[in-house]
Formats: structure tokens, sequence, C-alpha cells
DNA sequence: CTGTTAGCGCGTTCAA
DNA sequence: TTGAACGCGCTAACAG
């Protein structure tokens, strides 16, 4: 079956391709009557629009990308949800890539991504992403950076306080009432973030009338490692902490697990606070409090960046939106021991 | 700066266009002297083949369209990922896309999928979706269906012996002893498979030597409803069953919060058997017991029918792969009682 | 093996 | 408002 073009629609309704092309784009020029015989003839011949005519003609694809680590961390897949919803509502599409944390892996995807003629992109970056952002720049596509920032971003971004999460954290198991803490992180030199993250926390618990004695341990990236890493970490104290701070999604998948295989019950044996949410955190009995990221938000404000930038307007000031403070099951108040 | 195009590469080449673009194609019939030099040329000139113009030229745009019902659903994120990767090795790209269960919502996403000429899709679909597929057809879209099939699927398929999924569980909850079961699940006569379960639930608890008593509740796809319901239904039931068979993700997020909240413990009052894997129950203490679907199966083999109909071969056989079954620590024997 | 050229379907002119 | 002509960048087909 053939499929009919705007010229066959515009010849069945007796009207220039020119005026045609003006009621696909709902361009207000043309006249009502028009419109409807147009729009009529479009029904009856059952026309699908080519947008990648279109595209080549106007340089404008409406695809979007999304390209972010993984889709197995919650976080990602929120805002690939909350992305598709925005998508959907500009009659735009989105092109969904992941990283994998791979540099080679993220170059090819950016490629395609060129290649493609995307209109805009938004990344959660996985490293020190900015020569391979660059040569998008050249191609004029505008990029806005989610979530992970670094320390000199030169890209629109939306992120959240990393710092301030931290510092959440610690004044959180300040008040419940714990001084002797172990923090379970990541340690990349190159992710800027976990190092806000810490040294937020670090400064919560610095300078207090009492002392708070705070253990760090870094784990792998790979959850199993990390679970291995965690428990060698546990045996290694003689009794178990008042308080665990794990500073990241995979820190909580890691520490978790070990603590379980340990003996060690929350919030029996001690008490424990996860960043980042994720489903089972609340599924677990007792719920786990939690450090949560904004995805939604994070999500819309970037989306709104990101149109701006397409219709050659500023991004604006870049976002830091704040993370909030779930308190669960996990992290009652200490009873003062005598 | 103005985007080199392949003419430029040309003459910097001092090649014409035809064989400058059999380079980029990859078609073995230029000398290896003007292969490099074409590949030369375009490194120089930072060149960045334009897949927008090829596209329309040779209607093949290299874009996959993959349509599931949601992304926070474990299931569908892992074939999300596998596609993902799947579609790198092959130099494509995913377009992703929700329905949220709705259909005016899928058909957008279907004149979308059309307008921009995808090449293919593979959709888990999530209501009697022939009538919205069948304009796809008519567009020469190849289409497969993953996972959720019907009664009467027409097009290729690649999904779970859902029914087979169904008498696994309940051949499971018999060899642990479990003589008073209870099966929650959904009532939605457009969801073939959800009965396919419940079928061969049935089946395998039916005529046993001893008499096993299931009982049967239906549950909102809504969670929170859906935990509601659960809570109820266990409030009318004057102890804990000794199993209990949650036939769906969306099931286990109601039910084992409803257990929570009704105070029996898993598997201390009562057995758990879930149906379709996810992290948390993986990291529930103990973890539950699980009838999984092979999920990064299920994506490849989509893909691989795909590839061939798009290449204009078979599908082949439609594929229904098996389940498995993952015994953790919620359905341990229950010892005889005397 | 390489060169030449028409045209994929649409959007944008510009004169009428 | 209209209509015709051109070109976006590339590939297919064919000629050499």
């Amino acid at each position: 079956m053939k499929k009919p073009t705007i010229v066959d629609i515009a010849k069945r309704a007796s009207v220039s391709v020119g005026t045609a092309s003006n009621v696909m784009n709902r361009r207000p020029v043309v006249s009502k009557a028009l419109v409807e015989r147009v729009e009529a003839a479009a029904a009856e011949l059952g026309y699908n629009r080519n947008t990648l005519a279109a595209s080549l003609r106007s340089s404008r694809t409406g695809v979007i990308a999304l390209v972010v680590p993984n889709i197995e961390n919650a976080f990602f897949s929120e805002v690939l949800q909350e992305i598709e919803n925005l998508a959907l509502d500009s009659e735009k599409s989105v092109m969904f890539m992941t990283t994998g944390e791979d540099e080679a892996r993220t170059r090819r995807h950016l490629q395609a991504i060129i290649s493609r003629r995307v209109d805009g992109l938004i990344i959660v970056p996985a490293f020190d992403y900015q020569p391979a952002l660059a040569e998008l720049e050249r191609y004029g596509i505008p990029i806005v950076v989610a979530d992970r920032i670094s320390q000199k971003n030169p890209f629109p971004s939306v992120s959240v306080d990393h710092k301030a999460a931290g510092e959440m954290a610690g004044r959180h198991l300040l008040e419940i009432g714990a001084r002797d803490v172990v923090y379970f992180g990541h340690s990349r030199p190159d992710y800027w973030i976990l190092k806000q993250r810490k040294d937020g926390f670090s400064a919560a618990l610095a300078n207090q009338p009492e002392q708070v004695s705070v253990r760090s341990f870094s784990l792998s990236l790979d959850v199993f490692v990390g679970k291995e890493q965690a428990l060698t970490a546990l045996k290694a104290l003689d009794k178990p902490p008042q308080a665990i701070f794990a500073a990241s999604n995979l820190a909580s998948k890691s520490v978790l697990p070990a603590l379980q295989a340990k003996g060690w019950s929350i919030p029996g044996d001690t008490r424990f606070l996860a960043m980042d949410d994720f489903e089972a955190l609340t599924m677990m009995q007792p719920g786990i409090s939690v450090i949560s990221q904004p995805s939604a938000q994070i999500a819309s404000q970037a989306w709104q960046k990101l149109m701006h930038l397409i219709d050659g307007e500023e991004a604006g000031e870049n976002a830091l939106l704040q993370p909030e403070l779930i308190v669960r099951g996990s992290t009652p108040v200490i009873a003062a021991s005598a």
C-alpha cells in the first residue's frame, strides 16, 4: 500500500501543498474552512505525516535523548518515567540510552545523538564528561545535566544539594542520639557529589558538644563486592555502631545484606539511614529511613530548561533542589544508657 | 559552524558522493585505498552523518520502539535494559514509550511510531490492542508482542508459559506441605495471562490425594487500594493460611504490606510465594520465594524475531519460555502437625 | 570498482 | 492566502 503524502492531501482538498503544510503544522494563517477541508482529506486518505522529511527540512526532529547510567536504579527510572510523560505532553519522543558508567559506550551514544539530529539532551553523566559533550555543542545540540554535576560544570544543570543531603543525614543521626556512627560510601574522586555528601555529613557531626565518633568505609560500585567489603568492615567492629549511614543507593544494597549476614538487626542493634530512596527500603520491616532526592522535580526542571534552550532562550540559573528526610522505622531515638 | 555533508567529504577525498556513501555504509565494494582516503577526509572535517537524510531516502531509520506499560515494574525495566544493550550492538536506537495501561495514550504513541517511520516495534500490550496495532501493519511496521499475549494473538510473540508458572507455584506449595492456601490475583478478563496463571495454579492443586483448600481474592491494580483489599481479606480469615501465593508483582506489593499490617510473619505464620521477581523480594528478611520470568531471554528473543521481520524473513514459531522457581526463605517445608 | 543524477517528503520561499 | 519551484543530505540505480 502506497502511503499518501502531503501532495496527495493537498490535491484531495483542492489546496496547495503550502496550505496543507500550514494546516499540518497548526499555523494559524489558514482559513477555518480550508483547515477543515484539509483535515477531512487527511482523514479520508489515512494520511500520516512523515516526520522524517519534515525534520530533514526544518532541522528539528522533536526527539529528546535521555542518557542515564542505568535503569535498575529506581531514581533513574523515575526520571525516565517523568521525562516520558513530559515528552508526550509536548508531542516529542524520547530516545533512551544508558551509559553503564562506561565512557566508550557513552561516546557511541553521543555519536548517535548527533547523527540523528536529536533536538536536545538530558544527561546524568557518569564520569568526566566535558570533552565528550563539547562535541555536541559544536553541533548546537542543547544539553542539560541532571543530578550528577561536577565541580566545574559548564552546562545548565539541575541537581540536588548533595552537601545539604549529607548534612541532613548527619543531623538526623545526631538528633536520634547517635554518638558512634559508621559511614558507608564510595571513593570515586571523579564523582564530586559523593564528596559533597560526605563533606556535608562530616560537617554536621563536627564540633559537637559531645564528641561523635565517625568511621568511614568505601565500597565498590559492584553490589556483590560491596556487600563483602561491608561485611568485612562490620566484622572488624567489636560491637554494632549506634547508627549507620549508607550514602548511596548502592551502598544500601551492599550494607543491608551485610548487616543481615552479620546478624545485626535494625533498629535493635543499630540504626540505619539510607541515601536515595527505592522500593525495597519501604517494603522492608521496619521501613528504612532515607534522604530522598526529588526525582520528578529534577526531571521536570531539566525538561523546562531544555525546552528553553531549544527555543533559543536562556536556561536560567542552575537549579539546586533540596533533598527530603523521610523517617521510617529504622531510626528511632536512642535511649540514653545509664 | 556549518556542518560538512557527504558532498564535502567526497570533494575532500576526490571521490564521488556515491563512493563516499558506500564507505559510510561499510559496503564492501570500495577499494581499500579509497576507503582510507574517505575516512581520513571525514575525520579531518569532523563529519557526522545525517541519519535523517539517509532514513528519508532509504526508508530505514534504525530506530526501534519499545512500548511497555510502565517502568516501575522491575520486569519491564529489565527488558528495557536488555533491549537497549542489543540496540547498541546493532547500531540502532531505541525510542521508549509507556502505555500507562491507557488506550488513548498508547494510540498517540503508535501514531508517533508511524510518523517517525520507526523500523519495528516491541510491545508489551496493556489491553485488547489488535485494532491499534493493525494500523501499524498497514504501514508495514513489523511488530513483536512480548510477555502479555492475548488468547488469539495474531502477531509474532515471545512470552512466558504463564499456565506453567501457575502450575509451578501450585506444585511448590504442595511440596512444602501446604493444604490450605490463599491466592491473590487480579480479575481483568482482558488479561489472558492472569487467567492462565490461575488456571495453572488451580490445576496443580486439584485432584490431590489430600484435599487442598484454595481461597482466591482479586485485588485492584492500584497497590494502595490493593493493600487495603488484601488486609480486609486477611482479617476475614480466622487464622493465617498455611501458604499464600501472590500471582503478580502488584499482588506482592499489596499483600506483603497487608501481612505486616495484620501482624502475620513469614514464614512463621504463613508461607509466601510470589510471581515475578523484583529487588525488594531479595532484600526482605527472609527472602521471598518466587516464580521468575526470564526477562533477558524474552527481550533477546523478541529482538531476534524483530530483526528477522525487518529483514523480510519469517519470525518463526512463537516462543513460550519457561518460568523458573527460585526458592528463598519464605517457603520452608511445613512440619506435619500431629 | 567508480561517477552521475534523480528524488525520498516536506517546508519555505516569492511572486501573484 | 495561493501555487510552483527549490533544496534539506543522502541513497539507489545505473552508466561507464
